[in-house]
DNA sequence: TTGTAGGCGTTATCAA
DNA sequence: TTGATAACGCCTACAA
């Protein structure tokens, strides 16, 4: 039986911890927010008071005091893909370790919402913004992030590199992750190997696709412009772009996927037409998502690293963190696929 | 090359838009927040003013006077799993329509977390808070959420029903949805089905496994409990939980799983055991992921609404729905593996 | 070491 | 129909 007796208890303000503690509010404010030079007496007077109220700051009123707020905003290129939900999961838990909230922004691989957000942004008293997207940013939005940062609006690049505009990146090695993998499948013989993966409008998907590129050249090989396959993050796309291959009777015994979700696409396509997986093509695969490990065949992929790039991005944030780029390492998690 | 000279430029107030218009700040404030009651010509001048100098109010500023502020938060059972990341997306686009923020807030299916965010919600100035997830809550976090409810906070649970509390509720029909999906197995000669899924620590899990229940009690048939495998959402429950049944030499020849992450694991522990899928077990799962289609076999899955239910849950925030519960249907979405 | 006072930008009340 | 003024809650420069 609902308890329909809802008292409206009005909420401590500093005003109320002072009167309790028997100082002025500015004492409050300046014990709450950490300064040294009090009396202890003086100081556990306060926190004392503080506690018993169950007092907790205004964040609108500090926001417009103190002229920045509280929270962070963060921009993922599809909050649906693996590797965003699990790095909007670490940095939630990154920024609520240092009391500021995560506001998300479903990028959905738009440049529109991109700019739509970013004009959006000056006005609200952000403390940071992580855009993580590896897609290629037009001009105006990277003017429209410096100008953010001219008003000390934190501006962090994830999985793309922006450094050379001055914002601080953060990324992994896509080159040398793509060499690695496809040095690994030429290891076992597998020979053409084709690339499936976004190659234009991305910067670190180019990167990629350089890796294998320079990995077959190491080894001697041509590289088949037939065998790149340029198609977005999706999985239809990595189905469509395989079936295609297959359908115009592309040879090829290994696919190195820039995602995941491509990769199993891919796969699906692969034994719908009668081809065995890694039996007669072997498919390696970006992001090492959680489910890989659960699929039969069981994904090789490329590692993720959403909690050391959180980390470097709160680095950044509270300033401990110098220079502008940062990059992790990825490394191959072999499995049944390839 | 990266341009180093940003020049600071002041963003404007509501005194500059008035200046330029040749008005007092109220009149400013009052036009842009739709007042009716202005000559034509003053209400052109301040929205042609506003517009020239680009005025965006300042939220915080405009939170510490009205008492409240432009964001939702969205609480997820677990924000990596599809369900979530979908529903994230989804609202997210319903919140922006509406003027509003998003924040998330990752419950990693822990009371601890959901405690934790309670407890320093009431200092936030939110407009609501939308709890999604189907975990059972403790009684002091309903005692919370009905606290925040009084300082005009707007609670809302989403697949879950909490309208016994008062708390406006947005479900999905778990019981029929299990029961229509039994019975379709059931009709096909599947017969003994197993359940796997939460159910200690879900009503809405519980729901799930009452109507598998009803539909084999429907058809005559006894409910073997030795088949009802309670486990958590992930992959790894789902292995385990199947993995363990066939050894234990379990005969069935359906499951019923209530994700869709719960059935790719129980997918991969009927083929690592050399059963085949559907030919000696069929399987279906809850969610419709979007992975489902591209799994081999494909996955037959119970359909999931995000966009329905961001839609009630906007209705809801804006005052145009009423009720305290509304139930989305769920259908069966037939594919390969069931 | 502590207090007083003023202002951040907006909106609501009151008066005209 | 419009304007002046005060207040939301906090923080900090200045004073003591």
């Amino acid at each position: 039986m609902p308890d329909d007796s809802i008292a409206i208890v009005a909420r401590p303000r500093v005003a109320d911890v002072a009167r309790l503690a028997g100082v002025s509010a500015a004492t409050v404010s300046r014990i709450l927010n950490g300064s040294e030079m009090f009396a202890d007496a003086t100081r556990i007077r306060v926190q004392e008071a503080a506690r018993q109220l169950g007092f907790q700051p205004d964040p609108a009123a500090r926001s417009l005091r103190r002229g920045q707020g509280d929270s962070i905003a963060l921009l993922v290129g599809d909050i649906e893909q693996g590797v965003y939900a699990g790095l909007t999961r670490h940095m939630q838990a990154a920024l609520e370790d240092m009391g500021l909230d995560l506001l998300v922004y479903d990028l959905a691989h738009q440049e529109a919402r991109l700019r739509r957000f970013l004009e959006r942004a000056p006005a609200r008293r952000l403390r940071g913004i992580v855009l993580a997207t590896t897609d290629t940013l037009p001009e105006d939005c990277i003017g429209l992030l410096r100008g953010l940062m001219a008003q000390q609006v934190k501006v962090i690049a994830l999985r793309q590199r922006l450094d050379q505009h001055g914002i601080a990146s953060v990324i992994q090695d896509e080159h040398s992750a793509a060499k690695l993998a496809t040095a690994a499948l030429l290891r076992k013989g597998r020979m053409p190997i084709a690339f499936l993966g976004r190659i234009s409008g991305s910067l670190m998907g180019a990167e990629r696709c350089e890796g294998y590129r320079d990995a077959l050249r190491e080894a001697g090989h041509a590289v088949d412009s037939a065998l790149i396959w340029d198609a977005s993050y999706r999985y239809r796309a990595g189905f469509t772009a395989t079936a295609e291959a297959l359908q115009r009777g592309l040879a090829f015994s290994a696919i190195l996927a820039a995602s995941d979700e491509l990769a199993l696409g891919a796969i699906a396509a692969l034994q719908d037409a009668g081809r065995s997986v890694p039996g007669d093509v072997a498919v390696i695969g970006f992001g090492d998502a959680d489910w890989a490990a659960y699929q039969r065949p069981s994904l090789t992929s490329l590692s993720e690293h959403p909690a050391e790039l959180s980390g470097i991005v709160r680095g950044i944030l509270e300033g401990k963190a110098t220079g502008l780029l940062h990059e992790v390492k990825r490394h191959l998690v072999e499995r049944q696929s390839g």
